[in-house]
DNA sequence: AAAAAAT
């Protein structure tokens, strides 16, 4: 991979990145002759008793979601590396001066004005000489197409080389950014893409005539043997203090853009958790809601692809139609499975913290915490519970997030992520029929 | 515990 200039995206970093420096793999591939999607019983004739409960099902999913929508004055905190040098900030994309095919390709995605990211973060990244950039923004602002639009316009369509890396946490978001890529530079009809991830491997000697790269840490450390003079671009909605740290060491002289603690959540994604006290009484409580969560499209997440399976295997047996998505099933599958739930073919996804970070179906209005998120010491996941519920509430829409507790222990894991992000998350009773009627009128 | 590379 010879160039003589270079940008590196690194989206969601503090997978990404940390995964770079720590690469383990132990793989064990289980075989599966489903393509992860389990169907049962085609949808009968309603009758007027289930047409009630459907009804029911919407008042209440809009009572719960219902929420004054904040206004978008952020606290951040913008820190350039020449503190000197002007702050700039654009209210328009035609302000950042693209080649008219870039701009002509953000439009065509329907976007009309910069998001509060994008206005920060374009000047900065657009800047020459180019400058490093380690920038965090809530889910859903509109990162991506931040990062997406700087590499494009690094992007010399004439020359056959790589000239932008982008690197992702999963296979899922891979195949997702590239499609944001495609989308936005579908007016360089000569921009080629190449996909690092499992199962590409580069032959030896085998030269990359594709501009961009997109890829997951193990494959993409397979294809390259160094990079050098090289624009690197940090993304994330969350920054642990770990990684923040680790961030500024690998990232010389970055620009930052960087949310206070209080600013992280989304006012405009409401949380509830429902209190059971095992397993069988958590499944029959998401049963209950069931009809609510299904009017839009849900994410379910478990902490073990064991469950997740088990999970997705007993909802179906209840006749419900459910995807099912962890890392254990192939990659063919995996991106058949996120295909059909984006076109909603299946209204809910069962799955890992593989779909945690960054997988974007705007659809997604509910999101279930089946299990809560914790880290290998049991402690509660903060990170990664911001991830999971921010793949609802994007760009400004509504949302709903259930976090099933079921024991004591969970009770406290939960208590302490309240605390964490000083921001209530409330009780909501599915067991009383009742009483979600009275929440529903 | 999930995810991420091939050996």
């Amino acid at each position: 991979m010879a160039s003589d200039s270079w940008a590196l995206a690194v989206d969601q970093q503090e997978a990404a990145v940390k995964s770079i420096s720590n690469l383990q793999i132990k793989e064990e591939r289980v075989k599966s002759d489903t393509n992860g999607v389990i169907k049962t019983n085609a949808t009968a004739e309603k009758t007027d008793e289930e047409e009630k409960e459907d009804r029911a099902a919407q008042s209440l999913l809009n009572k719960l979601i219902r929420s004054n929508l904040v206004d978008n004055t952020n606290q951040v905190e913008v820190l350039q590396r020449d503190p000197k040098s002007p702050l700039y900030s654009v209210k328009s994309f035609e302000e950042l001066r693209l080649k008219p095919q870039l701009l002509q390709g953000v439009y065509a995605m329907g976007f009309n004005r910069p998001s509060k990211i994008q206005e920060n973060a374009l000047p900065m990244m657009l800047a020459e000489p180019p400058q490093n950039l380690i920038a965090q923004s809530q889910s859903g602002t509109g990162k991506t197409a931040a990062f997406v639009l700087a590499m494009l316009s690094r992007v010399e369509p004439a020359e056959r080389y790589p000239q932008c890396l982008c690197l992702s946490p999963t296979y899922e978001l891979a195949l997702q950014t590239g499609k944001v890529i495609e989308q936005m530079g579908k007016f360089h009809p000569e921009l080629k893409l190449a996909y690092a991830v499992r199962g590409n491997k580069l032959e030896r000697g085998q030269k990359i005539s594709e501009h961009i790269v997109i890829g997951t840490p193990g494959t993409v450390l397979d294809w390259c043997a160094k990079l050098k003079n090289c624009q690197m671009l940090l993304f994330s909605a969350t920054f642990e203090d770990s990684v923040w740290k680790f961030a500024q060491k690998v990232v010389p002289d970055p620009n930052i853009i960087k949310l206070k603690r209080e600013e992280e959540t989304l006012d405009t994604i409401k949380q509830y958790y429902v209190l059971c006290s095992n397993r069988d009484e958590k499944f029959q409580a998401l049963c209950n809601l069931y009809g609510a969560i299904t009017i839009a499209q849900a994410m379910i997440f478990c902490h073990t692809r064991k469950t997740a399976s088990w999970l997705a295997a007993e909802l179906s047996r209840e006749g419900h139609q459910v995807a099912l998505l962890s890392g254990e099933m192939m990659v063919e599958q995996r991106a058949a499975v996120i295909e059909r739930f984006r076109e909603g073919k299946e209204k809910v996804l069962v799955t890992t913290n593989v779909c945690a970070r960054g997988i974007d179906v705007e659809q997604v209005s509910v999101v279930i915490n089946f299990d809560l998120p914790v880290d290998k010491d049991g402690n509660p996941d903060n990170e990664t519970y911001l991830h999971r519920i921010g793949r609802t509430g994007r760009f400004g829409k509504r949302g709903l997030a259930v976090n099933m507790v079921d024991s004591k222990h969970s009770m406290n894991i939960l208590n302490r992520i309240q605390e964490h992000f000083n921001k209530k998350i409330e009780r909501l009773d599915t067991d009383d029929l009742d009483e979600i009627e009275k929440i529903a009128n």
